[in-house]
DNA sequence: CTCTCCCT
């Protein structure tokens, strides 16, 4: 059979011939990753060297390897060949090697930085742009301008950001090439608000009779965005008149193996509704779907670089990733896909999702690239550059762990902990160990942490009974439970009936294993020691703590906690460490949705901590604080607690009665000053004084007289109140004497002739100034009173133009100014007419 | 309303 790709492979051999870099664009179907290897091998161009694939899974890299060594006749190790974590089917004889990003990237970094055997990088599924892929490329394009200017580079893609890859790989060669996919109807809802507000759930379910119309003979599948959007879905479709008769499955991570391939099967007969997360969008594959409802969002794990924290979000996918979605209803006949979104909203859509790097925490990237000698994040050549801030951010974080010092090289700990393929933090945790007799279960806990969790997230009661039993009573730690749930079935030989009695996902506990053993290896070639029989929990629970000493909480009362940068947060609800600890420290914080529209932080994987650990690790980050301020129990107190500070984070208070008059005084002069408390002579004069005192301030610079603010006035408050201990000693405290010796005899002789309170106009009147008004200084006066007045006084030397706020017989405003002479001349005129009817009886001149 | 998905 001749597949689509094959009418470029003349093309391709040519262009790669004659550029270092070919750009392949050709969609699903079009048979590239199987054929464009071949292509380069038989046309030459890979000399004696190595053809290397990357792809974005394992799954992927070995059915590929596969499928090419057996249309070559060869077999498997031969001379087609793969390599994935664990599992490594290659020789020396291999020349086409199926491999993932993340292995190519781990032997560019570790083991061969100039790739001396890879003649070609073939860059698959790249508008995926996954992390490892992004940092592969600009990898590859810096050994191209450097050590190796004869590697060849084709970046292969389905839909791709073609534009932004040109301008990436000056003089690279496009190809493009044709899929072979049946067409597939799409149809957007129409705006319809009451459709709109419904749950998404019932949104599908009210479209699966026209799904079904277009579509009879295949299966529906439903992209939602998570478990839970699944579970009302299903619950839904069991009361929908058009599923019945269809085998309803769900489809997501956390489910069995035997229950996902259930779903990614073909229906034997049966036809079937699948309610799948985004696993269906690329990496599974679900034979015979005809019809897509697509809810068109998904749960995204992001970080954002400002707060630095982790986030699992759920947003509008791309219209790329609609595509994409859409593409699974036409591989084997024309189909339909339903959106669950109109025209409108799609349009405004981004065109692509974002690239991985911009949306993950990114430490361990950092560290990779200064153990490849890039010591200049920013300076890397970023495909999609991430923003200064998310740099800085990994640099604190590195720094904190020891891995680079404050010049920003990395350190010899740096180097240890790179040579890990775990995130830095988790690396530091292993090398807190080493001497310390607890390695192999720090290793453990590291492959936990690192992989999919072991433990089914929806389990019943008695198996979470049985978690509880097997955590044992007052647990400290969430680790433990992991620990032990991980033993039992690993010495039962993971079989089916241990894995149900506690609600452990077998193949996530293998390969627990298999990384367990990896760690083992990379630690021992690292120099670490301390193989325990019975491991000390104290130690363990302290290297974890040195991994995550940021995350430090404090409970304040059941699941809610505190956390540093003044941030909240909450438990998980699966934690069972007691609730009789206080201090903790979390593996994961991750800000979530909960909810509709809200958001909350939640703490996960939780170990308590005792205090002298952070003495022992942390000492030099701990200081004490005096804290005074009202009693909330007892209230109007005042009351002094002495505080323990790791960073912002108060980890623990004690309560001191004993405090000082100045103490006192300072606290409730700043209640007063907020309003929440208030001084009965602190009336509308006094604040008029001020602002008579701050309008000579301002526009009299030459008097040395400074404005009175918040502070200020707080600084008098505590001179008033000296001497009271609580809110209800404050009420009747004397002001006048500290208010008039606040400015010496002199200042005082200064305000009252700059700021008089009384002065002369033109008339002969002598009427009172107000001076407590934003807008500055004014007189109010009748009409009548202003007769025979056309300018008026200035204040501060002339500094300061008086207004006047004339007003009608019954002391109603009409006009504010401080141009009397225009204001006889203009606008009173107009005035008078209208008043004169009104006020016969008044004098109008 | 307990947890999207990959990878060294």
């Amino acid at each position: 059979m001749t597949l689509p790709i094959h009418q470029a492979r003349a093309a391709i051999v040519d262009a790669l011939a004659k550029h270092a870099s070919v750009i392949i664009e050709a969609p699903t179907g079009s048979g590239k990753s199987t054929c464009v290897p071949s292509f380069l091998l038989d046309g030459g161009l890979a000399g004696h060297g190595i053809i290397r694939i990357l792809q974005p899974r394992r799954l992927a890299a070995r059915m590929l390897a596969r499928r090419v060594a057996a249309l070559r006749g060869g077999v498997l190790g031969d001379e087609v060949g793969y390599q994935v974590r664990f599992d490594n089917r290659t020789s020396a004889r291999t020349r086409i090697c199926f491999e993932t990003d993340g292995i190519s990237l781990r032997r560019i970094t570790q083991s061969d930085p100039a790739l001396r055997d890879t003649a070609i990088l073939v860059f698959d599924e790249f508008h995926e742009r996954h992390l490892f892929g992004d940092l592969m490329l600009g990898l590859a394009t810096q050994l191209q301008s450097g050590l190796r200017p004869d590697l060849k580079l084709v970046v292969m893609s389905a839909t791709l950001n073609t534009r932004e890859l040109e301008a990436y790989l000056p003089g690279a060669k496009v190809i493009r090439a044709e899929g072979r996919t049946y067409p597939v109807e799409i149809q957007h809802i129409p705006p319809n608000a009451a459709f709109e507000k419904a749950p998404l759930w019932e949104q599908a379910a009210k479209m699966l009779p026209t799904a079904l119309r277009h579509a009879p003979d295949g299966d529906v599948l439903i992209f939602m965005p998570g478990a839970y959007e699944i579970n009302r879905t299903l619950q839904t479709l069991a009361h929908t008149p058009a599923a019945s008769g269809r085998l309803l499955l769900p489809l997501h991570g956390s489910l069995p193996p035997a229950q996902q391939d259930q779903a990614a099967g073909t229906g034997a007969g049966s036809r079937r509704i699948i309610v799948s997360t985004n696993i269906a969008e690329t990496s599974l594959t679900i034979e015979g779907v005809t019809a897509i409802i697509d809810s068109g969002l998904v749960r995204q794990a992001g970080y954002d670089p400002h707060r630095g924290i982790n986030t699992l979000l759920t947003g509008k996918i791309s219209q790329a990733s609609a595509a994409q979605r859409t593409g699974r209803a036409g591989r084997t006949a024309p189909g339909i896909a339903i959106r669950l979104w109109t025209e409108r909203d799609h349009q405004k859509r981004a065109l692509h999702e974002t690239p991985e790097l911009l949306r993950i925490d990114l430490c361990e990237t950092a560290l990779q690239l200064k153990l490849a000698g890039i010591d200049d994040i920013a300076g890397f050549p970023w495909i999609t550059p991430p923003q200064p801030q998310h740099i800085e951010n990994a640099m604190v974080t590195l720094t904190l762990l020891g891995a680079i010092d404050r010049h920003g090289s990395i350190t010899p700990q740096g180097r240890r902990m790179a040579a890990f393929p775990l995130h830095p933090r988790i690396a530091r945790m292993l090398i807190a160990g080493d001497g310390k007799d607890c390695i192999p279960t720090l290793c453990l806990i590291a492959a936990l942490l690192q992989e999919q969790s072991i433990l089914l997230n929806s389990v019943d009661e008695r198996i979470r009974e049985r978690r509880r039993q097997l955590a044992g009573p007052e647990a400290a730690s969430d680790l433990t439970l992991l620990i032990n749930a991980w033993h039992f079935v690993r010495e039962r030989q993971y079989t089916r009936e241990a894995g149900d009695e506690i609600g452990v996902q077998l193949q996530a506990a293998r390969t627990v294993e298999a990384l367990q053993r990896q760690l083992l290896q990379i630690a021992e070639s690292q120099g670490l020691y301390g193989y325990e029989k019975q491991p000390d929990m104290d130690c363990v629970y302290k290297a974890v703590l040195t991994a995550f000493p940021d995350r430090l909480a404090v409970r304040i009362a059941g699941d809610r906690c505190s956390l540093s940068g003044g941030r909240r947060g909450s438990t998980h609800p699966s934690s069972i460490v007691s609730r009789q600890h206080t201090l903790l420290v979390a593996a994961d914080v991750q800000e979530t949705t909960v909810g509709k529209n809200a958001v909350d932080v939640i703490l996960s994987l939780i170990t308590a901590v005792r205090e002298e650990w952070i003495d022992d690790g942390f000492g030099a980050s701990l200081h004490m604080r005096r804290e005074v301020g009202l009693d909330t129990v007892q209230a109007g107190r005042v009351v002094a607690e002495e505080q323990t500070c790791f960073g912002d984070l108060v980890i623990r208070s004690r309560r001191r009665t004993e405090v000082t008059p100045d103490e006192a005084a300072y606290v409730l002069a700043r209640e007063v000053v907020a309003g929440r408390l208030s001084i009965k002579a602190w009336d509308a004069s006094v604040e008029e004084w001020i602002a008579r005192i701050n309008l000579v301030a301002t526009h009299c610079p030459e008097t040395g007289i400074s404005a009175i603010g918040d502070e200020e006035r707080a600084a008098m408050m505590e001179q008033m109140i000296h001497g009271a201990m609580g809110s209800k000693d404050v009420k009747h405290a004397n002001v006048q004497p500290v208010l008039s010796q606040w400015l010496s005899p002199l200042q005082t002789a200064t305000v009252e002739t700059m700021a008089p309170n009384r002065i002369r106009i033109e008339n002969g009147r002598t009427p009172r100034i107000q001076y407590n008004d934003p807008s500055g200084p004014f007189i109010a006066m009748r009409v009548q009173e202003l007769y025979d007045t056309n300018t008026l006084p200035k204040l501060c030397n002339g500094a300061v133009r008086l207004k006047a706020q004339i007003l009608a017989p019954n002391q109603r405003p009409v006009q504010i100014t401080d141009d009397l002479k225009r204001f006889w001349s203009e606008s009173y005129l107009q005035i008078r007419k209208d008043l004169r009817g009104r006020y016969p009886k008044h004098e109008w001149r």
